[in-house]
DNA sequence: CGGTTTTCGTTACAAATTGTCATAAAGTCT
DNA sequence: AGACTTTATGACAATTTGTAACGAAAACCG
């Protein structure tokens, strides 16, 4: 089932039957991660873990039926990246992979690097991740929210990118979102409402239906 | 039978009535994709496409009586690209070899490579990847939703080609589209509305019945 | 601490977008 | 021309997004 939602997900997947099955699909494949479960027939799910964990950097993540907290601390204490206790929807499972492979290539999906004065120019308007501000065209100071500019900068970051709702909470806060969650989108219509100049026909934050948001100025780094 | 079809559609076909047949051909021909039977007489398919899998990058799309989901997890698994179970239609196998070649040639149908300010001019037309937006000869903009954005976009990245509807399907959304599917059409037609003078007789967006449609604007980027 | 003020998640409803269907129109073939 | 396919397009329903409003939680402030 995991292996059906994922391949039409655009994923290549690859399943094993035991530790040793595993342990041969990593050195053909070499998997960008790696989801197991804790309870496996016959062998200790936790000291395999431990064991690609020695040998690999490959992300891991661990399933397991019982939600102790316990189980939670000793899968992430022996190197998992992530844990999810059964049941779980999938796209939960499908928001920490993606958590997972961000941290994991931080090149693929990183803010730019970090030089200069972490000032972001777009259209005259100028982000500072480090004063936390931002300044209009007329360098008047446009006072923003915490999480307005944690939104703001997690786009503007990766300008022309569409980013979907999940990464943006996750870019945002930390931790992935609920099924039917409209907190991004009243993020961006309160950020809307003080950066463009038509919130109703947007040209810096634009949205891509399915998906999630865009920036779309044009950005110049300085 | 797949012979015939393929070839009249274009393509430069093989057949290889065991393994070895199949490795020597490999050698000689460089295929850029095998399509190969699980069910072989006498041999063990799986092996076989192992094996294939282990010396080359070609892709590999598998077909099998079962319907089974093992068969198709054991399928990827190996490293096939992807997977159809019989009976299929032949243009359901012809859109995912489709989907496989594009995926593997990315210069042959990848847009161009982002440089400047991807931004593609036609008929004095100015229409912005980046900014997600479309301006008329004169500079005004004119509102595209998502999904026209996006299906202008795959055609006019490609001037001069006819693209079948599911490819477009495939380049606008992802995934493949059902079989008596409408969708590509209206959206065509949403689309021409906006930017033809004269919907009836298009001049930018062409159809080309029984296939899919063409971008026939004069483009020239910059 | 108690009282204020902000901020933000949630909900509800409006607006926009898009898939589907039905029907008309256009194209193809004999 | 007639029969049959394929495409165009308006209408409509389902889905997705925008946004105002409300109240809980957090931050602020003596």
């Amino acid at each position: 089932m995991l292996s059906r939602y994922f391949t039409d997900e655009g994923y290549r997947v690859s399943t094993a039957e035991s530790g040793d099955e595993l342990r041969d699909r990593m050195r053909r494949e070499e998997p960008d991660i790696v989801l197991m479960d804790l309870m496996l027939p016959g062998e200790d799910g936790l000291q395999l873990a431990r064991d690609i964990r020695a040998h690999s950097d490959v992300g891991i993540i661990m399933i397991t039926g019982r939600s102790d907290v316990v189980d939670r601390i000793v899968g992430l204490e022996i190197g998992a990246d992530d844990y999810i206790a059964k049941p779980f929807n999938l796209r939960e499972l499908h928001a920490r992979i993606k958590t997972v492979l961000r941290r994991l290539r931080p090149n693929h999906d990183a803010p730019e690097p970090k030089q200069a004065e972490n000032l972001i120019c777009f259209e005259g308007w100028r982000l500072s991740a480090e004063r936390r501000e931002l300044r209009d065209p007329a360098g008047r100071e446009v006072p923003l929210t915490t999480g307005e500019f944690d939104l703001l900068l997690a786009l503007a970051q990766r300008p022309g990118r569409v980013i979907d709702r999940d990464t943006l909470m996750d870019l945002t806060r930390g931790r992935g979102r609920e099924a039917f969650d409209r907190t991004i989108d009243a993020q961006v219509a309160r950020l809307r409402k003080k950066i463009e100049t038509a919130p109703h026909k947007p040209t810096l934050i634009k949205s891509v239906r399915g998906v999630g948001y865009v920036f779309t100025g044009q950005v110049s780094r300085g």
